[in-house]
DNA sequence: TGAACTCGGACCAAATCGGTCCTGTTTCAA
DNA sequence: TTGAAACAGGACCGATTTGGTCCGAGTTCA
């Protein structure tokens, strides 16, 4: 139920080789596709997706290419996905367009909203350079209490190290 | 990106419902399907993918219907959904059968492990009394502080409330 | 007996998704 | 000046998934 699209995947992938190779230089798309084994004509439709959201600043004519408009660390994950996931929500009727038919009176409703909202503040505190090492994923955010122990609810009570 | 699917829904809508009714007997599809407005034959589909995953009982012949195989309370929200849901994975390389074709050297598997193992956990302490009044979903969790401060940053040094 | 149920497979149309192709347009460099 | 290199983006396509329908078979109670 929470599956990524394949191009999020590649934008994420895309990121990640950007951030990388901070050289001054930029990278083109045939040469991101090969070194990440990507397909070229669709690995350009996501460059052009982030281009478009800001995230990417591109470099046309010959020796051009892509580059990080910003710092890794000042990109969000939400930023990354947003472009190629037409809705972030758990149900239709969170989202603008129209929503569902069954309006007011779905009991369901009510919970889904308040769960929408809990996970979309789960992903937003999530930044790029989080992804270019998994520790920084688990320790850098409360994802390791989250991980680490069987429930949140231990985790107010976790100040003591105690054995 | 994480939206569940219609049957899903209707999974859940179903199961409030029936929880509602916790009178003695037995509600039968067409029962349900007209009281919720949910097409009737797929709701049936639905109803037995839940007892098949033990969360209904079923009683057949005349009179018959389906009835909670459990209180309310002792039901999660993954057994709802999970059997409607095919994967329940950020990425397709998470799932047990096959994966990806790009295996070890992809740099986005281990953080999406991560993120996976993380969101599952969140999900697991959900249980479905907690659908029934959105209150109990605010405050029966952790997610009134996850919703309510602006970073979970702030969480792990919550324990003075100095201002 | 027969009506009211559950059970479950077969089937279908629409939407989505991953991917390809093909035609501009811009820019730099030889 | 010329042309290759690169971005920009629309059109298209096949495979998969999804939501939904239909129908026949078993089961139980009145
Ligand atoms: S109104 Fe109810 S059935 Fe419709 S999309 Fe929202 S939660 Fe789902
Ligand atoms: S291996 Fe990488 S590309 Fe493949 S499904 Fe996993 S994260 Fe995505």
């Amino acid at each position: 139920m929470f599956k990524v699209s394949r191009k999020s995947e590649y934008a994420l992938i895309a990121i990640q080789h950007l951030a990388r190779r901070a050289r001054d230089g930029v990278t083109s798309v045939a040469e991101l596709a090969q070194a990440e084994n990507i397909p070229p004509d669709i690995l350009a439709k996501v460059l052009q997706g982030l281009k478009r959201a800001g995230l990417l600043t591109a470099a046309k004519g010959a020796g051009g290419g892509y580059r990080l408009s910003r710092p890794v660390k000042e990109i969000h994950f939400l930023e990354v996905v947003r472009p190629f996931e037409e809705q972030l929500c758990v149900v239709s009727c969170q989202n603008d367009h129209g929503g569902c038919e069954r309006g007011g009176d779905c009991t369901l409703r009510d919970p889904m909203t308040v769960l929408n909202a809990y996970m979309l503040r789960q992903f937003a505190d999530l930044t790029m350079d989080m992804f270019l090492s998994p520790h920084k994923l688990l320790h850098g955010t409360h994802m390791d209490v989250a991980i680490g122990e069987t429930s949140l609810g231990r985790l107010t009570s976790t100040a003591h190290p105690a054995d």
